[in-house]
Formats: C-alpha cells, structure tokens, sequence
DNA sequence: TGACAATATGTCGAATCCGACATATACTGT
DNA sequence: ACAGTATATGTCGGATTCGACATATTGTCA
C-alpha cells in the first residue's frame, strides 16, 4: 500500500479507533498522525471562526485551495499546518496549547 | 540570498535577537523559525537527557547522524522535528506543553 | 599531545511535498 | 430545479527536503 493512501485512510479511520493495529503502524507513525489530525481540526475550526474561506486562506499562505482543502483533512505536512495557523494569527505559544490539549 | 542559508543564519542570528528586522521576515515567518528553534533545543535537551548519541537517535528515526546534527541547529523540517520527538517517546500532548512553554 | 568518539558542515541524487489546474461534489438561497 | 459559491478529489511537473556519504571540527581522556 502507498504511504499517501495509508495515512489518509488512517486519518479517516482514527475517529473509529483502532487503526494503528489494523494497519500495522508503529506507536511513532501513529501518535504522528493524531498529532496531524489534531492540527487539521483546529485549523478548520480557526479558519471558520475568522468567517474565511478556503480560498482565502490560502492566498494567506501562498498556496491554493485545494492544499488547503487537503491539510483540513489531514493530508499535507506538520509544517505547512503550522505555518497555516501562524499565518491566520495563531501564535507558538496558542498552537502549543491546542497540541496539549485533549 | 538563498532560502536555506537564510534560515540557518535566522535560527543563529536569533539568539542575539532582532533577526526578523535584519532580515525582511514575515511575522508568520518569524514565528516559524521560533517554533522550529524551540524543537531543535528541546530535541537536543531529550536526546541528552536520554542520554542517546546523535548516531542513535538517527537510527530510531531510519536517518543519519548528519540529519540529525542539522535539526538540532533548526535545520529540517517541523514534520522531522515533531517526528523525532514522537521517536524518543515524547507524546503529542508533551510536545504541545513543550511548544507552549516560554 | 595523540588517539578516539561525538558532533558539525558541505554536497548531491533520490524521494517527497507542494502549488496549480481541472473537475467533481456539496451546500445555499431563489 | 437552477445558478452561484464553497469544498473535495485527482493529477502532475517543479520545488523542497531527505538520507547518505565525505570530511572537518570539537570534545574527552589517558
């Protein structure tokens, strides 16, 4: 199976749990992908309490829509999500918290 | 000048503070490479604590040692750094404290 | 000081990720 | 149902990042 495929398949079944034993996932890859979830979410939420669209922000972040439609659902790298969220005003400390929070 | 050596002398230059003027940064860009030389200290402060080698470490991560030399100086991606941080055991939530922590 | 281990720096082909575009699907008001 | 807007999905060439290797520098201890 390719790598993209797997985690977003993993990204979509994790709201059911239990993905990281069904595809064989090491504690890494899959606290990896919470860790991305967490940040597609929160971005979403963000994006939408600003009242934006995605085109929007992706003008924000020199990108296009369709990245950021992809990020919102988990595709796409930590990096660019953060970046995503430091754009829309989210500070370090602010994205720290949404990390650590439950 | 060239995007990589810019970073590199930002994540140094930092230090004595005032890069994002010296340089033309964006606050998000800024904000960036903060978050970036947070993990790279923090990487290092669990990698000592742990009391791993960089050679180690690379291992844990299916990379090498100069990979990981490079992070430690905020060099590489947020996705590495979050990675090798899950890598040594470090869960998501303690990584969001250790971003949220002044 | 000299040998040895650990870390830093430079380079480069290969793997990965991104932005852009096309297009499909979903949502909203009329 | 239709038009108009927003979001989702697939594809792909170009840009970025990676792992690996070579080598330099630094640190440590006998």
């Amino acid at each position: 199976m390719n790598e993209a495929k797997r985690k977003r398949l993993a990204a979509k079944g994790w709201r059911f749990g239990g993905v990281q034993e069904f595809l064989a996932l090491s504690e890494a890859d899959a606290a990896l992908i919470e860790v991305k979830l967490k940040l597609a979410q929160s971005l979403r939420a963000v994006r939408i309490k600003k009242g934006l669209g995605q085109v929007r922000v992706a003008k924000l972040i020199h990108s296009s829509q369709s990245r950021v439609a992809k990020m919102e659902v988990g595709d796409g790298s930590v990096d660019l999500l953060v970046r995503s969220h430091l754009a829309l005003g989210v500070s370090g400390r602010q994205l720290g918290r949404i990390l650590a929070a439950r």
